[in-house]
DNA sequence: TTGTAGGCGTTATCAA
DNA sequence: TTGATAACGCCTACAA
């Protein structure tokens, strides 16, 4: 039902090798073959088979992305900005979704490695560093936040650890004294462990004693339960409780909100609240919620303008760096409750 | 750098063949060729190449995903829910946006049907109704919400309609008299449109005045303005405003809600809220936010079973309909103010 | 049950 | 500048 190169061919009255070197615009053409070749494609509605092609030339035109987990909106703007800066420079963008399991991940990396993609961009850390250094010796040009922000010299602790310590002094400085950070339950990811330990280390030396807290529930996509408001309950009335939570995703944020809730917690007045991740939302909260804010539509135009780059496209400019994340504080960060810091 | 099937029939001992048929499952194999070439391939990684086999058998196994605007993050579930599935039977997904322009969604149809892809599916109404219909000409199996509620027989209209009428139903009985629907300005979408007839055929013979305003800016990904709030202000506030603000989407609610917060209208006291769209920070909202929820998990479900159906995708089951949207009153919804509804 | 061989639609080489 | 032609890697009718 398609047409082919040949039908084209014969319709504008040359041969199949003009049809293509007009369309593809490598090689050369005359003004009148040029003219004659666009005219019968346009006719017809001819569109190039992408899998002949990729066969032929061995660039599949794609580039792949592997998000840890799609159920988490930050993802969405990175998935975005990747989209469209592929697009402009015609490459088309498979998803796949490894659902932080590493036997997933592998067989989501063969299945993009078998579609021939010429990219990949991993929005998390990879599982299995084997399976992708196969990719690469296969001739995919492979990009993760960490070995992009190695390559640029620019190691993935600082990106956020300057953030958050802003935040460690800020709250420090309002005088409190011990902090919760609230995560999801044994999960296999490991971001929520980088990110405690850099809030340890940020504590240290400022009086500031940080907690783990685990919560139940092991995904992004868990909806509340009332055990949080029990659990948040218990942590914070507790006599040596916290006087600031610091929730780790955006996500967790107003399910731990609507616990704080629930339990007639007041914010800011009984405890302070942070989260990792920004949203209009956050912004819009009462009080206003204080955020680590990432820039990932920054992230992944960083990623995808280094692939683009080394996979040779012209035009697309030189890759950036990904910014670091910033500390902003808002209504939901006030002083430490009377008597809660023993002097 | 990557292996051939000639070279994993090298190594197992057989032809190229019995290769094909071993790997593929189709056609007839012999328990110790299957083994041999089972135990070639591992150890060579060998992975068919998906152009190669494409172009023989005209499958390209992916499905392509139209969204009308990646940066609305009601999408993402949606994606998710297409991606698992289609996983699940070994397609990939390649996501498109067409960033609410005709022009974009051509060039994306024309890059998909070039791709080859085996399905397609669009997550708003197409706009280009010919270029839809050269892709299933074309032998791709195309859904969209529309056709697909109106080939099993319900009229997408339907599917929002009783909750629209159940929340005006809800506002008039609680004394609100006039209501206005918030959406963003001169947009190229029409959601909006669908959706405000609904609510005004909803209001009639309930005593409600519906009202629509058009606020600024253009997309979901705009961030707000203070001209939200002098707007919010002026609204509200004149002698015969509304008692309701009705959203048109869940990205637009937070940047209404600060507006509201910066002229200080308070919720519900002196204005009730509703918005399209729940989320968890809508539940998590103080006062909570009303919302008219569609599952559009249940939505992707829907229509790409539908679609893998017609692909013969066998153990995909039977495709099924695609939920109604239901009215979830909360919080932000209250009596109308005193003296609003003059008796 | 297996192997041989031809062709899917495109592009790169090469000779004209 | 153009056209004929040989691959690219795989699948499948067909013959063995």
């Amino acid at each position: 039902v398609r047409p082919d190169i040949r039908q084209v061919a014969a319709e504008a009255g040359v041969s199949t090798a003009t049809v293509s070197r007009v369309l593809s615009g490598r090689g050369p053409a005359s003004a009148d073959a040029t003219l004659a070749v666009r005219a019968a494609a346009q006719r017809l509605h001819y569109l190039p088979s992408a899998s002949a092609s990729s066969l032929r030339t061995d660039r599949s035109m794609i580039i792949g992305v592997l998000v840890p987990n799609l159920a988490n909106p930050v993802f969405l703007p990175f998935l975005r900005t990747v989209e469209h800066l592929a697009q402009r420079y015609g490459y088309s963008v498979i998803v796949a979704d490894t659902q932080h399991s590493a036997d997933i991940e592998r067989s989501q990396l063969d299945r993009l490695s078998a579609q021939q993609i010429d990219g990949l961009i991993m929005a998390g850390r990879p599982r299995d560093l084997d399976h992708v250094h196969r990719l690469t010796e296969a001739g995919v040009v492979v990009t993760d936040p960490v070995t992009f922000t190695e390559q640029e010299g620019y190691p993935l602790r600082t990106i956020a650890a300057a953030a958050v310590e802003d935040a460690c002094r800020h709250l420090a400085s309002l005088g409190h004294r011990r902090l919760a950070f609230v995560a999801r339950g044994h999960s296999r990811r490991r971001t929520s462990g980088d990110r405690w330990r850099l809030i340890e280390s940020s504590c240290r030396g400022l009086g500031l004693e940080p907690k783990r807290v685990t919560l139940g529930g092991d995904g992004d996509d868990i909806e509340g339960d009332t055990s949080m408001a029990v659990t948040l309950d218990a942590l914070v009335c507790s006599v040596e409780g916290p006087t600031v939570i610091w929730s780790n995703s955006h996500v967790l944020a107003p399910l731990v909100l609507e616990g704080l809730t629930v339990s007639a917690i007041d914010i800011p007045t009984d405890c302070s609240f942070v989260t990792f991740g920004d949203s209009l939302w956050a912004r819009a909260y009462r009080p206003s919620i204080s955020v680590i804010s990432d820039d990932l539509d920054a992230a992944a135009t960083a990623l995808t303008s280094s692939v683009l780059h080394r996979l040779g496209v012209t035009g697309a400019g030189p890759p950036v760096d990904i910014p670091a994340s910033v500390y902003r504080p808002r209504m939901s960060v006030g002083p430490a409750p009377l008597g809660s810091s023993p002097e």
